[in-house]
DNA sequence: TATTGTTATACTCTATAACTATA
DNA sequence: TATAGTTATAGAGTATAACAATA
């Protein structure tokens, strides 16, 4: 897509902080992603692909990744992007792509033994740091917060039809033609 | 910083949607963060800078703007970006930039009579728009998320102490050397 | 003819390094 | 010597278009 994303601050917080920014939603949830981005590369150290290569690994290891096609749409990345993915994980002997009987363009994600391996670690260690990241929060109310996310990310295909996040399980028994979108918000200049 | 953005999905969703990646948060922030922007593009249209540019020009309409710089580190952009950003706006006359009388360096941040005008209407469109992404939530929930994402983002500080989001207003009246941060997390490759 | 996956290319955005002027 | 702002350059990441294999 485009921006919002950088790098480090001064220091000179203030409790207060009362400006028109921190009401700003955006402002925000670019704050915080950035923030998650950071930590999960540091937590993935030297995953092929980063924080996305983790997300890769961990559908793969589920058996339920249908086609290429399918994890990109569902990880919101461009099919192409996917290729280059794999092709590093692949090449970490972490993912296999194996033919679909049913299909012999498609090609089915899966885990290798030592992907699974690792995953387990990613998982321990990207838990830790999510756990980090919202440790301001307290406890209940991290919980709450993950449960509103996770309900908001699983739910937005009510605002935009074209952008729905739960067809990884279902494409894997329903092949569906899926209308491909190309339609784009004109960019600024 | 990196990756993690993209664009759209095939339909099919499934109301259970029971896989992993929906527990993960990253996954989560990351379908969030992406429906945000590119609904924020739609919202801001033509202005300069899309997003980020009504950003600038909500923090220069506060007139608590003490240098590009602090602008820049407020929004977590490289100063170099802050520079072509300005650029755009003051071309359109959305902003100006005034010397600072105290430091002949450096430039506040303004915002024009007409740059007022449009921020007016702007935050009219972003307002629906975020509470059109917020709808899945239910009312009382959306502000709860609001005042979660508010808070969360306010305090990264006490996670990373070189990334504290409140030096705005502060460093208007209180001139902080801040040691510039270099150092980086390794990438993976 | 349409779709999956690959490859090559171009574009956008960001990061790094200079440079000027001030302090 | 250090900092604010600018400019130029290089790099990472992404999108676009073409292609081969298959449906």
């Amino acid at each position: 897509m485009d921006e919002i994303a950088g790098h480090g601050d001064e220091e000179g917080a203030a409790p207060g902080c009362a400006d028109a920014l921190a009401d700003d939603l955006g402002w925000g949830l670019g704050m915080i992603f950035r923030a998650y981005v950071k930590a999960a590369h540091a937590a993935v150290a030297d995953l092929p692909g980063g924080p996305r290569g983790y997300q890769v690994l961990s559908a793969a290891a589920q058996g339920t990744v249908a086609s290429q096609l399918a994890l990109a749409q569902h990880l919101g990345v461009d099919r192409t992007v996917m290729t280059y993915l794999l092709d590093d994980l692949e090449a970490a002997s972490l993912i296999e792509r194996r033919p679909d009987p049913t299909d012999r363009r498609a090609r089915r994600i899966v885990a290798t033994p030592k992907g699974n391996e690792l995953l387990g670690s990613l998982n321990d260690r990207l838990g830790a740091a999510e756990a980090h990241l919202l440790a301001p929060l307290g406890t209940g109310t991290g919980d709450t917060f993950r449960a509103q996310v996770r309900l908001l990310a699983t739910r937005l295909d009510v605002l935009d039809p074209a952008d729905s996040p739960c067809d990884l399980a279902d494409a894997v028994d329903s092949e569906i033609p899926a209308p491909r979108q190309t339609g784009r918000s004109a960019p600024s200049r």
